[in-house]
DNA sequence: GATACTACCAAGCAAGCGCTTGGTTTGATT
DNA sequence: AATCAAACCAAGCGCTTGCTTGGTAGTATC
């Protein structure tokens, strides 16, 4: 399983996300980190000046409306989630170890560098406008889809008990539920905390 | 096990939770309705007098801020949901069926008539000001702990292959996911949907 | 050395926000 | 018939909101 890490520096070289160094890619980190920690309707364009260092009417002048700046944060870790979901398994070996790097991936998104971000994908989603939904959406179809077929691979293998699309949300759930109750740092690690979700989801 | 109506009969009877003929009630069933739908900081107090038919300074008579009026909602579901899970858990017979009526009572809180009460109170914690969240965490320990004793007999019976600490908050996730998701009346019904959440937690 | 572009500031507008105030209606009680 | 509390209205205050406008400093391009 490829890093993260790396798979973010080619997007970022080849545009698909914004380089963390330019004003805009600041500014999309800075929105993250608020819209996380206080929502994004209790988050003013003030606060998310004052974040970056600027006056809240400069923030104009890299997005047209204070949504936009949602939207931003939302599509840059679409992007990079499917391209990494992608990567980690076109090396797995057998469905087990599909489902695993599933897992590991999507836990490394919600608590490693792109925490912020992702959490926000996953809980701010009625503030978007519904054609932003709707842009989202189909950005996630690809990996819902992913998620899916290693799961009724893991099926006809034997390795599960539920029916792969309750699976699936199910799974889901307890993944995305870790950002609220998980402290990296501490007794489990990422990887133990993988290993107890494979454990759920999978037989022996 | 009860049924939820039973027991929430008897709480409004006995005070504990608003009646829904009040004012009072009616207007936490209001809150609840707009809160789950645009968020807290998203719905204003001229949103909520006009879902109940009166002007936005008058909600002022009933509540003292827009924020106790969110506190109102989650304390009462607390309050409930304590009750129906001590009922449902006092008439299992063996560890299996003491998870499955954990499971079965949460899904209905969820998916049941007190579907907008639970979303918020799951969903607009950060809305809460410090001192009310703190209150609303002391009336969940009570039902934390009947989660975790549960669990850790069903560990003892060798029935869960993951430690119940960690267990307890991978079904909470799942479980607390399934508002986002499932929708009653579809093929699958809120029992089976339980089934395939035991069949997940505790092996066969 | 003129042009053009990016990134920002300074100031403020219109709208909407939570909440307050003083007074009126309503329905039950005496 | 008189009393009283609960429930609500009408009006608006002080403040914050997202966003606009016109202008400026720095840097790169030709």
């Amino acid at each position: 399983m490829p890093k993260i890490g790396a798979l973010l520096r080619k997007l970022i070289a080849d545009g698909h996300v914004s380089d963390p160094a330019s004003p805009r890619g600041k500014l999309l980190a800075a929105a993250a980190k608020l819209f996380r920690q206080n929502g994004y309707a209790a988050t003013t364009v003030r606060d998310l000046g004052a974040e970056v260092g600027i006056l809240s009417g400069s923030l104009f002048h890299h997005f047209k409306t204070k949504e936009e700046i949602l939207f931003g944060v939302m599509s840059e870790v679409v992007v990079a989630m499917e391209t990494a979901l992608r990567a980690a398994l076109s090396e797995a070996r057998d469905p087990r170890a599909a489902v695993r790097a599933l897992i590991a991936t999507e836990l490394a998104f919600i608590h490693g560098k792109t925490s912020d971000a992702t959490a926000v994908l996953l809980y701010e989603w009625r503030a978007l406008s519904s054609s932003h939904q709707a842009q989202i959406l189909t950005g996630r179809e690809a990996y819902f889809a992913m998620w899916q077929q290693t799961l009724a691979e893991a099926e006809q293998a034997g390795l599960v008990a539920v029916e792969p699309e309750y699976l699936r949300q199910l799974i889901h759930g307890a993944l995305t539920w870790t950002a609220v109750w998980y402290k990296p740092g501490g007794a489990l690690t990422l990887e133990g905390l993988a290993d107890r979700c494979l454990t759920m989801a999978v037989a022996e």
